[in-house]
DNA sequence: GAAGCCCGGTAAATCGCATTACTAATGCGC
DNA sequence: GCGCATTAGTAATGCGATTTACCGGGCTTC
């Protein structure tokens, strides 16, 4: 009784509902084809409840061939709400078509993600940025069927981010603008795509493009590209996230300058913080749900063979308009 | 050739090998108290790198009724810079021992934690606060050998931060401490833990207790839990975390107050906009790595069935001083 | 020279499930 | 009463590993 109760088979549930274990494989997974009376089916059901009974996903997995983990590969970033809230949200999409999401952060100690992959059997990989193409095809050795993002669909994704941050700008009647680039490594290419889309409003303004600076978490640091900035008669600034537009802001606490007066400043993500700095900022939030929803199909048209891999991974940005800008 | 390149199987090396699928076996988990030529073996491992092979993780559950996932269980809290660096250091901590971390988010939409373990078939669980006994024996049913932690010892863990926070405050020359609380419900009991300590700070030195209050990430609810401080004669307030803090500090611009004259802040986390508050914000990090070591050795002592369950979760915290008290 | 033992290795059972192939019983038309 | 289709299942096989049981040959030992 003390024992360590040893996890119910389909065989048990198949004694207990008098039928054969095939027949509980039937009921449980429910396949089309199979004539089985409810009677029955309620039988195997109300036995397979009683005996608490999960079907092993190890088993399962041997004999199906596959596996109904999503495996996450989390870059080497900061983990933001953002982030949370995709993570989050695409676990609740997935779960609903009863794959499981897991994730794994790719840090310095962990192991390779391919290892990761076969490790947990993973079916599938979904990652932030495209994969190169032998990742992709080591991953696919460990056992995935499906690798996301394929193409580098992704940079385009983030233009519309730079292009809103630097139209609100401009309507605002900015003619110079400034762009705060991070100082993270994993973050430097995605850095570049929206900065690409803030190239592009000032493009299509017939403004100058706009002055990218380094910057990083460090007041002095940003105190620099301040200076820099306002040498150069820039009045707005787009910071790649609402970090970097608080670094920027406490940049400019060390000069004596005041925002907006002196530098517009807008972010992105709307972190917890954004709305208590001083002044509150003024960021870019996206609809996490439409981005976790496009990506939560693609996947699983993946999984379905759909070769449909219209993975328009489309963002509808959208401002909140507070007061550093 | 164009075929989905199948993966190898033990078998494939095996022949590659020129032995049976039994040796192969032996030599790639090399097992104890079997005698193989040192030629032999390298035949084995040179065939399986040739081949790419990599063991096929349901298989080897399946079989060996064991897998080497562990399962993190994150709360529905927000993920900081500190909680990615404790799942980063665990997951290498792990990995040296062959032990692959995954993650998984336990939020509103997501699946039962039971359910993730099942499917994932995890053979070890750990989680931030201790899971309540139902869902510790859910998760044994689920496959879980080790589940972490294991008592209520969490929350002595917590103690240390706020006395700390309390006893610097204190040397600063602060007579009446406050206490902001989080409005995170996720964290409300970490929250109340921390509070503990600094009640045991302000009783050693004989000081009335905190005036604890509520707060949010919001500006005006800040300012007035400022206002109701101030109108006590709290001098100090001891933060649940950075956020909060920064929140307070808020509040404090919101009546034309300054920290630290007014009202002296520390937080807890450093988080990266910390130094970057106005004032700079001191706070309270502690050693991650010890952090992560004891939990690792924790897991690895459960599943080596080694009973000595002295999982002391003692963490060493440090404050860092800045310009807020 | 037979008994025992170590060495180097293999055959076969097993894990829990999905799946394919097959069957016994019943209904139906003629 | 025969052939055939349908219903309601079951037996058997296999997924890719681990693990147990076993085996032939050379060596020592008595």
């Amino acid at each position: 009784m003390t024992r360590p109760a040893k996890r119910p088979t389909s065989s048990d549930v198949a004694r207990a509902a008098g039928v054969s274990q095939t027949t509980v494989s039937f009921v449980l997974n429910n396949r089309p084809g199979q004539s089985i009376p409810e009677e029955t089916r309620q039988r195997v059901l109300e036995a397979a409840r009683n005996l608490n009974y999960r079907p092993h996903a190890s088993a399962r997995a041997l004999a199906a061939g596959r596996s109904d983990i999503v495996l996450l590969s989390i870059p080497d970033i900061p983990i933001g709400a953002g982030i949370s809230r995709f993570i989050e949200g695409l676990a609740g999409a997935l779960a609903a078509h009863k794959l499981t999401l897991v994730t794994h952060l790719a840090g310095a100690h962990g192991r390779p993600l391919p290892d990761v992959c076969a490790a947990v059997g993973a079916s599938a990989v979904v990652g932030f940025e495209s994969f190169d193409p032998a990742t992709i095809k080591e991953l696919h050795r460990a056992g995935a069927e499906v690798v996301l993002p394929s193409h580098a669909e992704h940079s385009y994704a983030m233009h519309p981010i730079g292009q809103i941050q630097a139209k609100h700008l401009i309507e605002r009647g900015h003619q110079r603008l400034g762009y705060a680039l991070t100082a993270h490594p994993g973050l430097a290419s995605m850095a570049r795509d929206r900065l690409g889309g803030v190239i592009e409003a000032c493009a299509e303004a017939g403004l100058p493009a706009p002055l990218a600076l380094a910057t990083s978490l460090d007041a002095d640091v940003a105190a620099d590209a301040v200076a820099r900035w306002s040498a150069e008669g820039v009045t707005a600034i787009c910071a790649f996230n609402d970090e970097t537009a608080t670094a920027i802001l406490a940049g400019m606490r060390a000069h004596g300058l005041t925002s907006p007066q002196d530098l517009a400043v807008i972010g992105v993500d709307d972190i917890p913080t954004a709305r208590l700095a001083d002044p509150p900022l003024t960021t870019i939030i996206f609809d996490m749900d439409q981005v976790v929803t496009r990506r939560a199909e693609a996947v699983l048209a993946g999984l379905a063979k759909t070769t449909d891999q219209s993975d328009q991974a489309w963002i509808d940005p959208q401002i909140v308009v507070r007061s550093s800008t």
